[in-house]
DNA sequence: GTATCTTTTTGACATAGATCATTGGCAGAC
DNA sequence: GTCTGCCAATGATCTATGTCAAAAAGATAC
C-alpha cells in the first residue's frame, strides 16, 4: 500500500536511498558528462544544446559523494563552486550561535546549490544530505568563465538565482501570513510538484526528513507537524505511515492553502 | 528632538521625503550618469573604475520618477529592466487571490529592484514608492551583454542577486524562529544599519512604512507591532513618536535578538 | 534476537499573539 | 480654521500553537 512505486520514471530509481551499487548509471565508470545525463532538462544545461553542451561538459569536471548525514559544504566555509544534485536529497540550513536553527530549504535532483556563498565568498549556510547523494561540483569562476561565451548559460544562470529569490519569497508568504495547516498543505504540494517533474507520483512521496525539520522549515514545532499530519488523515486528505504519505485527496488540499478564510 | 539628522552626509538628504525640488542634485539637467552619482559605491556600479564605469553609464540611460504610494512594477507585468533607486523608500509585497499579502522587503537608495522578475520574464511582486522616488532604470538585456565584457559587473551581479538570497534566508530565521520582540528588534537594527552606510544617523530613524507593513514583512499584526514598539519604550530601549525612532540602547536590542533565551 | 536510541504520536496545559473594539492624534483637503 | 480619514495605541478577550510529559513505534547496533 506504501511502496512509492515512481511511474515510468524519467530519471530512474534516483530518489530511491540507498540504490547507488545497484544502479550502474552512478558508477564511476561512465563519463561525467552533462550531454548523457538523463537530468540534463532540469539542471544547469537546460535548453544548451550541441557544441553548448560539450562546453559545459568541461565546466562539470567531477563529482562527488555525499553520505547521508553529512554535510555538501558548511556556513563560513569557502566558496569555490556550486554544486548540481544528481542523486539524493539535501536540506539547507543556518545555526545562529545562540542556538536558533533555520532549515531554509529541500532540494532534490537536479537543483542547484551554493547560491547563498557568492556574495561573500564563504558559504552562509549548511547543507546536509538527508539521504546518500551525488553531486556535480561546477567551479564557479568556471560558470562564469563560460556564460561570458554562452549566451543562453548566462541567461539561465541568471533564472537559476531568480527562481531562487522567488522561492524565498513564496516561504516568507507560508511564513507570514499562513496558519499550520496551510502551510502544511502547501509544504506537500510542493513537494509532491517537484518529484512528479521528475517522474515521480503525484500523490505518493517518501518524505525524506524529520518532523522537526519539516517543522524548522514551516517555522513549527515538531508536534504541532505531527498533529495537524494527523488531522489530514482524519479528514481522509492524506495516508501517513511514518515518512510514506499518499496525498488522497489534492483538491481538498489546495482549498486549504486557498481558502485562508474558515468560511467564506 | 525628533529631528532626524543625518550625519556628515555621504549622500546629501536624499532620504528625506519631497525635498527632489529643493536639490538640484535631483535635476533632469545633471547628465544622467554613475560617474558622478553619490552612490555608485553602494550600487550596481560598485568597484567599476574608468572606462569600465563609462560602459554602465550608457546601460543605465534613462530615470524614473516613482510617486509616494504608486507602483514602480506590477506582479505579473512584463520584465524588462533592474532598477536602482537613487531616491526615495520602496516596499516590495505579494498578494495573492485569497487576499494574502505579504511585504517581502523594503529598499532603499543604491539598492537593485526588480531582479524577481528574470526568472519567468513576469515581475513576481508588486514594488510600491513609500515616498516619492526616482529610480535609474536599467534594461536588462543590456546588463547582460554588459557583464559579458566587463568581467567585475558580471561578478558584480552575481553578487547582488546572491545577497538578495542570503538576505531572504535571514528573513526565514526571523519569521521561523524568533518572537515579536525579537522579530522587531532585528528589523530596526537592520534599518538604521543600512541608513548609517548612507551617512544617516546609528540612532535616529524615520519610518517610511505603517506598523500594518512592518507587521505584514514581520509576519505579526499592527497592534502586536504597536504593543512591542510600547514595551521597548517601557524599557528605555527606544523613544517612539509616531514613526520618528531613536534608538536609546543598540545594545539591549541585540541582546534581544540575540539572548532568545528569556534568562540564560 | 535483544537492547538502545531516535522518531513519532498524543494528551494536558500554558501562553504569545490574534482578534475585536474603542479612543485619540495627526495630516491633508477644502 | 474645520472636517475627514488614516494611523496608532491600548484594553479585553480568545485561540492557535507552544511546552512538557509519557508512551508507542521503528531503526540501529550488538
Amino acid at each position: 500500500m506504501f511502496e512509492v512505486t515512481p511511474e515510468p520514471p524519467l530519471l530512474g530509481k534516483q530518489m530511491q536511498a540507498g540504490d547507488a551499487k545497484i544502479y550502474p548509471i552512478n558508477s564511476q565508470a561512465i563519463k561525467v558528462a552533462c550531454s548523457n545525463c538523463n537530468l540534463r532538462e532540469l539542471c544547469l544545461p537546460m535548453g544548451l544544446k550541441g557544441d553548448e553542451l560539450d562546453k559545459i561538459d568541461e565546466v562539470v569536471a567531477v563529482r562527488r559523494k555525499v553520505k547521508r548525514g553529512t554535510r555538501l559544504y558548511s556556513n563560513g566555509e569557502k566558496f569555490t563552486s556550486l554544486y548540481a544534485i544528481r542523486t539524493g536529497f539535501f536540506k539547507t540550513c543556518i545555526t545562529t550561535e545562540d542556538g536558533r536553527n533555520q532549515v531554509t530549504g529541500f532540494q532534490m535532483a537536479g537543483e542547484i546549490m551554493g547560491l547563498d556563498g557568492i556574495v561573500n565568498d564563504h558559504h552562509a549556510c549548511d547543507a546536509v544530505a538527508l539521504e546518500d547523494a551525488e553531486v556535480c561540483v561546477m567551479p564557479f569562476d568556471r560558470i562564469e568563465e563560460l556564460s561570458r561565451e554562452v549566451v543562453s548559460l548566462q541567461r539561465h544562470v541568471h533564472k537559476i538565482m531568480s527562481r531562487e529569490i522567488v522561492r524565498e519569497h513564496g516561504v516568507m508568504l507560508l511564513l507570514g501570513s499562513m496558519r499550520a495547516e496551510e502551510r502544511l498543505a502547501a509544504f506537500l504540494l510542493n513537494l509532491v510538484q517537484r518529484l512528479h517533474a521528475r517522474g515521480f507520483s503525484q500523490s505518493e512521496l517518501l518524505l525524506r526528513m524529520t518532523r522537526e525539520e519539516i517543522g524548522s522549515y514551516l517555522g513549527l514545532k515538531l508536534e504541532t507537524v505531527s498533529r495537524t499530519f494527523s488531522k489530514f488523515v482524519e479528514e481522509g486528505i492524506v495516508e501517513v505511515k511514518q515518512r510514506h504519505v499518499r496525498i488522497v485527496n489534492t483538491e481538498a488540499l489546495k482549498l486549504i492553502v486557498n481558502n485562508n478564510q474558515p468560511c467564506l
